[in-house]
DNA sequence: ACAAAAGTGTTCGTGCTACACCCATGG
DNA sequence: CCATGGGTGTAGCACGAACACTTTTGT
């Protein structure tokens, strides 16, 4: 499922020092960043946490990376992001991907020029992908050294995540299928970075008809206490919540 | 101040049929959809418009286009914008100029592959820049033939607008400097296309802090009335405003 | 019985809409 | 003095935050 021999060949693609062709223009690469809400410490509340290698080449050897690479000649953007992320984990871990923006200054790596698009993916915090020996996740709030502009670019994919969990339903791709509302609670406290009330929360999205009961529940912890209900999301694609915050056309 | 020689001459740059090198990557191009909201027709209210040129050869001659073109080699994203712009407006016309969502399905235009960057550009009503022979203003809700995927890019932008007039300061960028409640009331009018209370707009903008009173009026009509009191924006930048429509952190 | 976890109800504050009412000017 | 347009006040609603209270389980 997980070739790290594709990997380890498309790492000579990264950067060619050699047969550089001046005239050519730029090379358009594509970055994805994905996270995923994970127990990193047992015991300690999960995290969010982004998917990244370390580079065993030059430049910028031993920093960490997004996941990504050049575009190919028959794909489009996303279709690209898909493919390189292939490389990484099993893509069909990752519920959702949407485009960032583009950066474009002409020295954001040494060598030839790249210009990035950046994704944003997602992973469920149920899934639990292999990975190459080079990769590993690591919280968003203690990353490590980075490649480039790659900082940069996890703490952008960071900022529109927190902002569509207040106004989308993106939290689908975050949580698993069934789910009780503590555990809901728990991935949006890790994704936003602070607390969240749980029955807030439950009534938000149930007045916007985000989410839904299945009717069933979970047995209790070993310590008892009343069983959870179950929940879901109505729907598996990013839908608008809450379109105007202000100035909604009269009704 | 507007050149048209030099768009001539850029327009055998848009797409080149001979010397094209296989060999060489795709060609990046940047786009902007440029909005000002304008009085089309005499006495009829204000619409938002966006500005087009008309295409003079083929592929797709005769039909309506963003302006734009190529990214240079050392230039980002942003600059190169700016660039292309110069060639159809005075650009210090532009007052916000943002990144919107990159085009990139391998046949989006005939001939060689390019992906394009959107912008989203700005300029104020009150705003006059002289235009070239073959561009023009078009209004959103009555656009021409357009080019490729050009009619799909400014709905997006136009998405992108009306959310933030909502969570930001943005129409500092569409208003003049200067202006009565019933002017503003009118450039959010015609951005979002449905009405909007005068009152409640700008107890709103007032509460955020958006726009501020200058101690100045406006005489009145030739009908009379009483004389409006003129506001200016705080700001010349984008700012959020309401960052937090629901979950926010405890306080 | 008691602790633990989940779920419900109630109060409160805030921000926005809608609409009635008051003010200033020209004819 | 009336028409016209601008400005203010107020009632009501919708939504979310906070927190106390009830329900259901395990030990």
């Amino acid at each position: 499922m997980i070739e790290n021999v594709i990997h380890r060949s498309t790492a000579t693609d990264e950067h060619p020092r050699v047969g550089l062709d001046p005239a050519a223009g730029p090379v358009h690469e594509v970055l994805s960043v994905v996270f995923q809400v994970r127990e990193q410490v047992a015991h300690r509340p999960a995290e969010l946490c982004v998917l990244l290698w370390q580079r065993a080449l030059a430049p910028a050897r031993g920093t960490w990376s997004l996941p990504g690479g050049r575009l190919g000649d028959d794909e489009n953007l996303m279709d690209s992001a898909r493919r390189q992320l292939a490389e990484k984990v099993d893509v069909r871990e990752v519920r959702h991907l949407e485009q960032l923006s583009v950066f474009s200054e002409p020295g954001r790596v040494p060598g030839e020029r790249r210009i990035a698009s950046t994704f944003l993916g997602l992973v469920p915090i149920d899934g639990d992908p292999r990975l190459p020996v080079d990769t590993a996740w690591h919280a968003v709030a203690d990353l490590p050294d980075t490649a480039f502009d790659h900082g940069t670019m996890v703490s952008h994919a960071r900022t529109r995540l927190a902002a569509k969990l207040s106004y989308t339903n993106i939290a689908f791709a975050l949580a698993p299928t069934e789910f009780s509302m503590s555990t809901l609670r728990d991935i949006y406290c890790a994704a936003l970075g602070y607390q969240v009330d749980t029955t807030n929360l439950q009534r938000v999205l149930n007045r916007r008809r985000v989410i839904e009961s299945t009717g069933r529940t979970a047995p209790p912890g070993p310590t008892g206490g009343r069983p959870a209900a179950l929940y879901k999301f109505r729907d598996t694609a990013l839908r608008v919540t809450d379109e105007f915050a202000a100035l909604r056309p009269p009704g």
